[in-house]
DNA sequence: AAGATATAATTACCTCAATTAATAATTGCC
DNA sequence: GGCAATTATTAATTGAGGTAATTATATCTT
């Protein structure tokens, strides 16, 4: 089998299989309704408001998906949503304080988490993941994302 | 920042990210409906029967959520649920002709589409990302599934 | 052999993610 | 001023994921 078929399956199989293993990690270690995408959200913005369509290309999901997102963020009282005063079309979303600290919070939880389960890998395997990923989000993602 | 941390960090960027690139290339190359996970257990039942908890095992997904699945897949025809007669709480999942026909014809085009992707590589950046996939594998799976 | 415990699968109930299509509001162009 | 493009939201739909409870069957214990 040629390399390429063969990376195609493993990523096939694989990826979808840390995801739901990742997931529930996530979800064990924090409160049940908090999820991957939210972290993320939440630290793109820790960085700077960003406008829905911004949030939804990095994130790479259709507008109307980050648009609910950001609803669900909103409601919990960990971002806000301003117009934007250039362009009254836009919608900045901005981190609230209270974002800041739960994200604070869960993130170190998380990050314990995960670093507990990557801690039998030797430093070698650590960077060929860590390589291997680089590759795979290049290859992935057409669009500039930030 | 240590190693460990950095590769906490990017699983958590990355991994979801080439899920939702990976997800939404399947819709498109495929009928609408066709789902990733549902490619993964055709796949499984492509080499033998399998139980209901050895599927979800497998998916590390909890067991109603592979039931439901599995009713999907019935529905459209591509399994059969059958008795086990030597543990009659056993369900014995099997593909069906009409099953294996839809995964070969998807199959190649998924197939197809994820080699066109990953075209762009060169052979060694291959081996990185495959050598880096099956580390991540054995990390991720060595818990309790279920 | 009977009762208790464990296992396998399903069902019910709930939340979240993702899509397309339609709609509203605003901007920019000519 | 009118029309196309951009930005965001809402509606409608589909699917995935979980826990808790239920049913049926096996297995273990006494």
């Amino acid at each position: 089998m040629l390399s390429q078929e063969k990376l195609a399956q493993r990523i096939l199989e694989v990826i979808p299989l840390i995801m739901r293993v990742v997931g529930a990690n996530i979800r064990q270690e924090t409160s049940a309704s908090f999820r991957v995408s939210h972290h993320r959200v939440l630290k793109l913005l820790y960085q700077r408001p960003r406008t829905i369509s911004e949030l939804a290309a990095c994130q790479a999901v259709a507008l109307p998906t980050m648009s609910r997102t950001i609803s669900t963020l909103v409601e919990r009282g960990w971002v806000t949503r301003t117009e934007d005063t250039n362009d009254r079309r836009r919608v900045l979303v901005q981190i609230t304080d209270e974002g800041r600290a739960i994200l604070d919070q869960l993130h170190s939880r998380i990050q314990a988490h995960m670093t507990a389960r990557l801690a039998p890998l030797t430093a070698e395997e650590r960077e060929l993941v860590l390589a291997g990923l680089e590759i795979l989000e290049k290859t992935f993602t057409t669009e500039e994302l930030v």
